[in-house]
Order: structure tokens, then sequence, then C-alpha cells
DNA sequence: TTGTAAGCGTTATCAG
DNA sequence: CTGATAACGCTTACAA
């Protein structure tokens, strides 16, 4: 008794395009003369849709512009075909081009990416957590700064929704993971610094609470045992990733009793406050003390003298991760590893005491 | 005759808080023993709700740890909570920056942030508008690279949607848009370099189909004719921004039969570019050649020569796009400017012929 | 092959 | 102040 009202839009049919509401499902049936039914399955190309209609209908969907709403479709399905992204900190170019990296596989996929950046508060990660949550995420990578997920836990209970976490280990579950090899690139470090016959080398860590800085002091360590060197404390200063935690903490070590002949560095910005410190005291790098660093970057080839610096892919990482989602979500995706660790190449310049070149540029796009 | 089927669950009432489904509001309703019109309105921290009601409910969404769908409460309102920002690339510090202060504004006041990085390609510009359209986005924060903008007012004609041009001028359509001085900036870049006693002034500029790489030239023209000095086409190379660019056109100038004796460049990363080209060439900089360019970076003042340039506000930038954007969605914000030109300030280092400081931070935050 | 109708969670309208 | 109910756009059993 009703059937008329029900396939023509309260409005009354679409008829020019300049109609102040997007086009739904129902506009293309009235105007493709099917049922919505039909015209739903046209669209999404479901079998069970003659050539014809399936033509009349797109033809129809053309012409008004219509663009399926994903939120009415993330509403019934229960589930969004958005990805939370949560990170530290996005304009720090890792995580922007890990951003990036997932941003372009899961774009290929239909999923759009919910970028949440908690500026370093374990506050704002819980905030971004709910935000996201809210947002009923098919998935989030995550790149852990709290070391307390009991929030995140309870989240998970009743959320269902693909997990990776990137850079650091999330402790206590276990949980897909993306890094890079840590443990490896501090032993590259420290073991080239020992070629160039160093004995007493330093190291400016990060944040030792976050497994990735742990993971570099433990490398640091390694090397040196292989060397049968013994392990002195006092030659490690925890830094916190920054440029004025490195300039600190180059600072302390100098001040030691016996400061270091060369000093393994785990972040490139901490590099960076490194050599101003050791320009400020006038020391020559790398002829009294030698650097090597995590983290190259586009500048390192470029700043007097040029890093020696671990090259991290982090395009790929976020690359990586987007595509644990993915197998996670049960799309079509080839099978993982459960913690996939990225190799990290050395870059030779000449802050270590090579004669490194001056190569025109320095990261792999 | 149904009400109790109605109010309860159809899973039954949740009881254990490991529940594999999301709580919603009829479960909230159900544990507080009122009608799910009143959890709305006591969630939603309405009038018309007595304090114990009010209570009780909060109680019960706390206990079942819900959080309310923002699929269904867009797919209410025919809008979601969020806002798309399509830039050409967000691995580069400038984006990432802006990314990051629009992320901050909008998610105070409970937006989210959806990115689509287009990767400097027309054709995936084209696919990110239709995907954040199909989000029903509150607004959109565009950085444009293709000129083409047939679709965008196509889209824009159906959908109303708070826009916001970042870094290049939307032609054909009056838009709020926030971007940085330019032409200013060319001015002052310009005019430091003929203080210095230069005449035959060189400029590689950006893309200048791009409007802000249309004004960084018109700006260095502007500093020419102020100074009395001819135009001369020949001194201006058209680069793309990329340091591979840079590098290209600083040869092109070179290899002109006067090549100039200061170089205006339109990006830092072009300016590395140039002056790798001109370590190639052994000419020393500022001796022979010198140098003043757009865009600081953290890395300007260790390169040798440090650069002298001009330091624009991304993160700003990004804040202040986002802001336009609330005003339009109608939130409580300070009323603010069509056209937003943010300033930028020189940055003297060696580059230019002066004699910069060695300054230990170089960005403000 | 096509059509009918239920239902996803929320808010708004209207009646009590 | 509170409750019942319709509506938002879409997918999907199920019916025809």
């Amino acid at each position: 008794m009703q059937s008329k009202e029900l396939t023509e839009p309260a409005s009354g049919p679409l008829q020019a395009a300049d109609m102040r509401r997007p086009a739904t499902l129902v506009d293309v049936a009235f105007a493709a003369k099917v049922s919505i039914a039909t015209a739903s399955r046209a669209i999404n190309g479901r079998r069970y849709v003659s050539d014809d209609t399936r033509a009349q209908v797109l033809r129809a969907a053309e012409q008004l512009n219509f663009r399926p709403s994903s939120l009415a479709r993330g509403f019934r399905a229960q589930r969004s075909q958005t990805v939370g992204m949560i990170v530290p900190d996005i304009s720090s170019p890792f995580y922007a081009a890990a951003l990036r990296g997932a941003q372009h596989v899961l774009s290929r996929q239909g999923y759009t990416v919910l970028v949440c950046d908690t500026e370093e508060q374990p506050q704002r990660e819980r905030e971004a957590l709910d935000l996201l949550t809210g947002q009923r995420v098919a998935g989030l990578i995550l790149a852990p700064v709290a070391s307390d997920h009991a929030n995140l836990r309870q989240v998970l209970a009743r959320q269902p929704m693909a997990l990776v976490a990137i850079d650091n280990r999330l402790e206590g579950r276990p949980t897909d993971t993306v890094l890079v090899d840590n443990v490896e690139g501090a032993r590259t470090l420290t073991a080239h610094l020992l070629e160039h016959g160093h004995r007493r080398i330093g190291h400016i860590s990060g944040i030792l609470s976050e497994t990735s800085g742990a993971d570099r002091l433990i490398g640091y360590q390694q090397a040196l045992a292989d060397a049968d060197i013994d392990f002195d404390a006092r030659l490690v200063a925890e830094g916190d990733w920054s440029e004025a935690g490195g300039y600190a903490q180059a600072m302390r070590l100098l001040d030691t009793a016996n400061p270091p002949t060369a000093i393994v560095i785990a972040s490139s910005l901490m590099a960076v406050g490194t050599l101003l410190a050791l320009r400020e005291r006038n020391i020559p790098v790398p002829g009294s003390i030698a650097v090597a660093c995590f983290d190259d970057a586009p500048w390192a080839p470029l700043i007097e003298p040029s890093l020696t610096a671990l090259c991290r892919q982090d395009y790929a990482l976020g690359a990586a991760a987007a595509e644990l989602i993915l197998v996670q979500l049960g799309a079509k995706t080839p099978r993982t590893e459960r913690e996939h660790r990225l190799p990290m190449t050395l870059v030779v310049r000449r802050s270590c005491g090579c004669n490194g070149e001056i190569s025109p540029l320095t990261q792999p796009a």
C-alpha cells in the first residue's frame, strides 16, 4: 500500500544534479527503475543481476554522482572501513613515513586511515583509543608509548579489532609487531667503531622503558661482549631521543673522569645534539671522538662531519603493519610472520672515522 | 506487547564485561532501568533528566564500558565527526607538521582526521576525494596539486562540506585558504641577496602551475624591480621542489653563458640539490655563488655552509586550517579571515654571505 | 533474476 | 521529566 512512497525519496525524486543532499541508493534505484536491493547488488558487483539491469543501475549511479555512504555501510556491518593509527608524534619523519606506507597499502583496499597524535602523552593515548573505539575502526596500528596497557586490554576485550604494534613491542600481550632490528643495529654500529680500534665506547641510549631503547642498549652490550670488553655502566647515558637530550647526555659523558673515544647514539636527532656539544667543547669529530648513530636522515650526508648512520625503512615498516592488519581482517594478502624485524643498513660516512664519500642522495624512497 | 523485547538486547542483557560485542545504548538503558531515550539524554548531557536518573545511567555506561558508536551517530546525522585531509606527500615535513597542527585542534573538538596521501598524482587526488566523500566527512583540508578541480566542484555541489585549501590557492572558487606569504618571502630573500651587493640573481623556482611556485617567482621579480634591475628570464629555472630537481636546475643555470652570482631557491630540498651541484663543480658557497632559500629545516644550520632560509610555521598553518573548518562548521571559535597569509621569518646563516652564528636549535616547535 | 522487509545504534519528535 | 517510536542508508535473508 505504500510501496510507491518507499521507492521514492521523501523529498521527491532527484532530477537535477544540484540537490543539496548526497544521492542515496533509493535515488539510484528510483532513477534506474529497480528495487533498492537490485541497485545494491548491481553497485557491489554481486551476481544474480542481469547485465542489462546492472548497466542501467550503474548509469543512474554515475548520473546522480552516487557515493555509497561508508557511514551507513559501516553502521550496518558494525565496523567501519577505517584503520586507526596512534603515534606519539606524527611530525617525526619516522612516523610520517610509516603513515605514508600504511595509508598507501590500506587505501588500495578501500580503507581510510584515522590518525591520532598523542603528543607523547599517555593520557592522550587513552583518549585516542576511545575516539577510535567509538569510530569502530576495523584495525589499529599502534606505536605504544605508555607502558600501562590495561585500558587497551579492556577495550580489546569488548571490541574485536585487528591490532598491530609498531616500533615498540607491546609487553604482556601477544601482538603482531613490526619493528626494526634494534639489537642487530646496535651491534653493527658498535662493531664498526670497534673496528676503528676504539675500546672505550660510550652509548647515548633512547628511553630505556621503551623496548626499542632497551634493545639498542642490549645490542651495544652484546657487541662489547663479543669483543671481550667489560661493560661499564658509566659510559651509558639515557637520553630521550631528542636533540636537546642528546646535547645534555653528551655533556654528561664528556664530564666523566674518563670520557669515551667513540659514542654509539640511539637516534640521529640525539647525534645532532651530541655534535653541537662536541663543537662547543672544540672536540674534533671524528678526530678525538668518533660518532655513529641510528636513524639516517636526508641531511645526514650534509652536516659537518657527515653522519655514519643506520638507515631504517620507515615506509616499509608502515606498509608491513598495514599488511598485517589486512591479514588479520582476512583480506587477501600473503601470510606473514608474527614479529617482523626489518633489517637496517649501515651507511658509512665520516663521523665514524671512515673516509665516507659525498653521496648525493641518502634514504631510499 | 513487545516492550520487554525492545528494551532487552536480542542476545540477552549484558552481564559480564567480556561480551564479544561493544555495549550499545540499549544495553546501558536496560542496565540503568530507563528507556533508550532517557539514556541518550543522560549520556549527551541534555536537560530534562533528573540528577538521580543521570547518575544511574552514567554509572551503567561506565560499568559497561559504553562508547557511543560514531558510526551510528554519523549515520543519523548524515555526517561524521571526521575531517579529511588530502596532501600530496604526508612524509614531507611540512605536511606532517600541518597535519599535526590540524589534528591537535580538531581532536579537541571531538573530530578525528582522515588522511589521504595522493603521492602527487591527480588521479589519486580524485580517488581520495571519493573516499572521503563516501565517509561523509564534515570538512576537508585540501592541499591541491591538480589544477583541474571540476570533480571537486561537482562533489561539493551535492555534498555540503566545510572546505579549506592550504599551501596553494584553489583557483576559480572562493575558498577559505591558509598559506604562507610566498610573495613577501621571495621579496625578502631576494632583497637580502641584493643587500649583499649581488646584481645578477638567479631563481630556481617551484612548480609554476602551483600558486605557491608562481607567487614566489612574483616576489622575486618584485624585489628585482624595486632595485631597478631588469628581469632576465634566462636566470629562472623551473624546479619541482625536489632535491634532484634542484640539482638539475642548478646545473642548468651554471651552464648558461652568464651564470648568476647568487640564487634564490624555492625550497630547502632544492637548495640541497643546488649545494651538491656547486660542490661537484668546486664552486665555493657563498664565495662565488650565494644561496638563500625557502623552507627552513632542522638540519639547515648543520650543513656546510649553513643555509640561510625562510622559516615557515607549518604547525600553525595546519592549526589555522582546522580552526577555519570549525568556523565553517559553526563550532565555537573566533571569527577569522577568508585568506590567512602566515608571515615567514628570515633565518640568516652563512650560505648567503653573512657570518651566521652556529645556533643550537632552529625551528620553533 | 528481482523485490520485500528487517535491522544495525542513535537522536529527535511527540505523547504522556 | 520520561517513554515509545520513526528515521537515517545500506545489506541481506527470504520470498516470489
